[in-house]
DNA sequence: GTTGGTTGGAACGATAGCGTTCCACTCATG
DNA sequence: CATGAGTGGAACGCTATCGTTCCAACCAAC
């Protein structure tokens, strides 16, 4: 029904000119939509304020996305939140570090660490936003998982742990710390946690 | 400078009768300030909405508090966010289990579960309302500091253990789980916690 | 050069919350 | 019973955002 471009039977030509979105616009607005969503959260954010701080128009951002939700959903995906794979590190202890070291290396950055905060306040309201950050729960997971397998085959866990407690054991911590307590994190406490980490999954 | 009543010095008479506030007015505002806080977050929470709902006039709002953040900051004190003290139960998995339960009791009321996570993600912007809960942060870390004592004492924890750290790993997996990802917590899962969380504990 | 579809920007009316002000009403005190 | 401070409620003007609509400017394709 939609038809992306002049998508008729008989088209002409195909756009061109000035008649193409430009980048640096959907850029200006992707950057500054974060900006002012780590500023004054979710809830409060104006698409307004966002296309005037892009130093663009109000129609520009209506013309790519209907609606907050709708453009939150779309630019999410985008942002650094994927853990890199760091693949298989040869111990468990090795995985768990570097777990923990891809997870810090994101909650580090002032405006993600908000914007995870506020996302995960916001998921309950707005069901769209779920449906967004899925994937990445999922990747992490896996990820996990993956991890916990790798130390069962090495025989450095029992087979009948639960993954599902173990993975809340490796970001739960560290979550609590650089997000919802501001606090801060260095090598000697990320060695710390590798060491209580390793134990409490030992446990399980 | 501020009298609280006619405190001149010719004070004729005290207010009485219609001229005094009525507590259940206080009450229902504070009831629909929490039950509007949980359901649209707290930079979209709307006092003449919470008004509204109370079945009372803005006006009547107003007069008890000034601003949105001062009635949150005023509120906030009571309302069961407090970790009932358990005392000492004798051993340390036992206090673990004591603190774990406690939280958990916390944060299985859908409302406050909400409410905390938006708390969180607003602190960062709102400062008055880190005022309001360092008390609580205060108190749990007390508590949980008085199990670590404990335990030193007992010989069941070495004492250069990380309080800090062993903190992050008393509330950081169960408020991952309850909190962020929208899981649940049984029996079977707080007593894989209490295992896991002392082992981590005494790796520390 | 002309064309045509898209651009960014500025305006619109509508809605909503803010914080204030005014007013009729209430009721224990004296 | 008369008093009067404090009440709850309705209205005010103000500001901000929403989502839409209109318009001149633009520029590769023909």
């Amino acid at each position: 029904m939609k038809r992306n471009r002049s998508d008729d039977n008989h088209s002409p030509r195909r756009p061109s000119g000035a008649a193409v979105m430009r980048v640096q616009v959907t850029d200006a607005l992707s950057r500054s939509f974060f900006s002012e969503w780590s500023r004054v959260g979710y809830a409060a954010l104006s698409l307004e304020r966002v296309a005037k701080a892009a130093g663009v128009g109000k129609a520009a951002l209506y013309r790519r996305w209907p609606s907050k939700a709708a453009m939150a959903s779309d630019l999410l995906p985008r942002v650094g939140l994927t853990l890199t794979d760091t693949g298989d590190k040869g111990s468990l202890e090795a995985d768990i570090r570097a777990v923990l070291l891809a997870f810090r290396r994101v909650l580090r950055h002032r405006m993600i660490r908000r914007i995870l905060a506020d996302l995960h306040a916001e998921i309950g309201r707005e069901p769209a936003l779920e449906a967004a950050i899925r994937p990445f729960q999922q990747a992490r997971r896996d990820r996990v998982q993956l991890i916990v397998e790798r130390a069962i085959a090495r025989g450095e866990l029992a087979p009948t742990v639960d993954r599902e407690t173990i993975l809340d054991f490796l970001v739960g911590p560290l979550y609590w710390r650089l997000a919802v307590t501001a606090g801060c994190s260095d090598v000697t406490h990320i060695e710390r946690l590798v060491r209580m980490t390793k134990a409490a999954m030992m446990a399980g």
